[in-house]
Parts: structure tokens; sequence; C-alpha cells
DNA sequence: GTGCAGTGGACCGATCGGTCCAAATTCAGA
DNA sequence: TCTGAATTTGGACCGATCGGTCCACTGCAC
């Protein structure tokens, strides 16, 4: 009846740990994250640990991979050269509330966001961050590029620090909603969530809109 | 001959233990920052640092304490109420470019940026960093306010989410000027810095300019 | 039985912030 | 100039925590 594969965890307790790791990364970064509270709060002995992992790096590597690789999966984000043409904010508008919505479900999501953009330190450890932050700021090169092309985003500043400032804003509105959205009613909020797009497509958008 | 008061350390020594531990935790953050580094780099033994410091907090608040009470006299930060006006974009251009050739000029300053807005996690320890965010949350808010007052900043978005727009903003173009600067020829930055300046402009503006 | 995946837990060396005390240095008063 | 108190210092030491190692013991499969 065991499903048990050799050198392989149990599934639930693998999601169990992973689950547990990500919170841990998220909240503390990687050096301060610490390994003991992880195996810890999983009832795991540190045998048991090193007996799947060889390191601390290579429990972040996999959540890294794991948690990116479901996000993936579920968001189904566009080629962006599709995204060029007349429509292409509401395009973009489009993805996003998809994505929105995904990210808000699995708690595990929000986790992997705050695991590659609040800790930069941490990305230097691993290589399975350092590749997802690659694919991410690729992508969003992509979209810029493909936004300009159409002209639906301006070329006066450089790409490069374009990407960046969407990166923060994105990062800012999301902190910003975990502190104030409580202060929100319900139904004030699809207004908000569009308001903040808004505030992205006029920071890229050419002055004669 | 010596200025020596009990109690109080020898001026040129405090400074180098104040300068190398702004260094050390801009670089690493409160909790990662080795209080063992800073004392070895500045030749100081334990008990002559716990001698005049009660602990690492007492440091990290007497750095935030020094550093900002220095930027302040050096920034003489307007009034925000004053700001009001038809020109209130021209006078925060001025004040912002001020603030932009003090920083330079000093590495202590930019040490200080990094240590406020980095790392969230090390603000909950120390009380100086606390009300120093405080009273630049505060200031910010009221150039907001008086920028409204005028009908020179946009009023569809809460205050306090484009405060933290603002800010991330502002830490974005600080962060991608560090990475990127290098490449750019000394020619092309007064143009890249009034661009970065009309981004957030743009970000602030009502539609009908 | 025998072998091996899996486990508990003692243990390691390093580093951390912080304490303590005795020696060194400084300085005032005689 | 000597002396005694106060200030300042070096450095051993403390308990805790860290990531990681090691080994003996379990329990199941063949």
């Amino acid at each position: 009846m065991s499903d048990r594969v050799p050198g392989v965890m149990a599934p639930q307790r693998y999601r169990h740990l992973l689950a547990t790791a990500a919170r841990e990364f998220a909240g503390h970064g990687f050096e301060q994250a610490s390994l003991n509270a992880v195996i810890r709060a999983c009832g795991m002995s540190k045998s048991s640990f090193y007996h799947y992992f060889g390191s601390k790096e290579a429990l972040f590597d996999r959540v890294v991979e794991e948690a990116s690789a479901a996000l993936a999966r579920d968001l189904a984000a566009p080629v962006p050269e599709t995204l060029a043409g007349a429509d292409f904010w509401n395009r973009v508008e489009a993805f996003m509330a998809g994505a929105l919505a995904a990210s808000a479900k699995q708690a595990w999501y929000a986790d992997l966001g705050r695991i590659f953009y609040l800790p930069d330190l941490s990305a230097e450890r691993s290589a399975a961050l350092r590749r997802v932050l690659a694919g991410v700021e690729d992508w969003l090169g992509r979209v810029l590029a493909a936004g300009r092309s159409c002209g639906a985003v301006r070329d006066d500043l450089p790409a490069s620090l374009q990407a960046e400032l969407v990166m923060a804003l994105l990062q800012a509105m999301d902190r910003w909603s975990l502190v104030h959205m409580p202060e929100f009613d319900a139904a004030a909020l699809p207004g908000l969530v569009q308001r903040q797009f808004a505030v992205l497509r006029r920071l890229l958008s050419p002055d004669a809109g």
C-alpha cells in the first residue's frame, strides 16, 4: 500500500517540509532563516533532513524550483511578442488580473514572491533563484520591447530601468495592499486594483496617449 | 592637550567607529551585521566597546541618529506647506536636485539610505530608525497633501499608497543607477536624472496636465 | 538472516552578542 | 614627585545558535 520510493520522501511530509521552509525563507531571508527551526517544526531530525538534502542551500533551491514551476504551470504567461498590437495594454491587464487571482489563491506563491524580491542578498547563494529571476527579467524585458514595438510603451528611458521600476511598483503595491487592505471595504477593491494598474500604464505609456 | 571627556570617546575614534558600523549595517542589515567585525575593523576590544555602548542596538541607534541629524542639517528640507502653489513641481525638482547633490557628496548618507529602506526587518528593533522613518513618512505625506491642495498631485489614489510608490521608485532608481551608471557617459547623465524626475511627476500629476 | 533505506540524537567547530575581571593608563590632590 | 582613585583597556570566558557530521539503531524487503 505504501508508495514509498527509495531516496524520495513521502509526498505529504515533503510538501510540509517545503511549505514550512518557504515560509521561513520568505520571512527571514536565506541567511537568517533557521534550518533548525524548519526541521523542528516538521518534527524531523537533522539526520533525516540531511539524508534527503545536501545542504540548506539545496533546500532553498528546491523550494524556489518547485514553487516557481507550480506558479509557471498555473499562470500560463503569454509569449511576450504576442502581446504587441493595438490592444497591448488590454492584454497586459487581462494577464495581470489572472496572475493576481492565481497568486491570491495560494499562500505558496506569495511566499515565493517575498523570497525573490525582498532580499537581494539571498540571490547570490542560490543558482535556482538566479535562474528564476533571470527568467522573469527576460520575460519582462521582452514584454516592454513588444510594447515599444507597437508604440504602447515609451522609449525615452533605458529598458532596464523601466523593468526595475515596474518591479519596484508591483512590489510596493503588494506591500501596501498587505498593510492597508483591511481598511477598505470589498466594494472599493476592484476600483483600487484598476487604479493601481493605471499607475503602471501611466508610468510606461508615451505622453500623447 | 588631550580633549578627553570622561565617558566620551575620542572624536576621531568615535567617527571611525560610526562610519564602520554604518557600512556594516547598510551592507548586511541589523541582525546579520557582525558587531565583532566592526570592532575588529576599528582595532577596538569588546570591553572598550561595551564601556561606551550598552548594546549592538545602541550602536545602531547612534548611527541612525547621527547620520540622520547630519543629513537633516545639510539638506534643509523645506516646510512642505511652502511648496504649494503654481510652481509646486519646480520647487520639488529644485529640492531633489539639491538633495541628490548633497547625498552624492557623502558616503555616510548613502549608507543611511541603504539602512533605512533596504531591510524592513531591521526597523522593528531600533526606536531611532522608526523615528526617522516616521519623520520622512510624515514629511512626504505633507508634501503630497500640499501638492494636492494646489492641483499638482492627483487624488484618485490613497495618499499612503502614493507615498509608498514614491519611496519605491526613488529606491529603484537609486539601485539602478548604482548598477548601470558606469555604462553611460557623463554627458548623458543630467538628461537621465531629469527623465527620472519626470517619471515621478508623471506618476503623481493629474491627467489633464 | 542479511542488507539497506531511514532515523534519533550526540557531537563538532564556528560565530554570535554579551559579561567579567585584572591590568594598564590617566589624572587629581598632596 | 609620589600616591590612590577613576577611567579605559585587553582578552578570556559564557551560553546560545548556527549549519553540518557521524554513528548506532530501527524496521522493512528480499
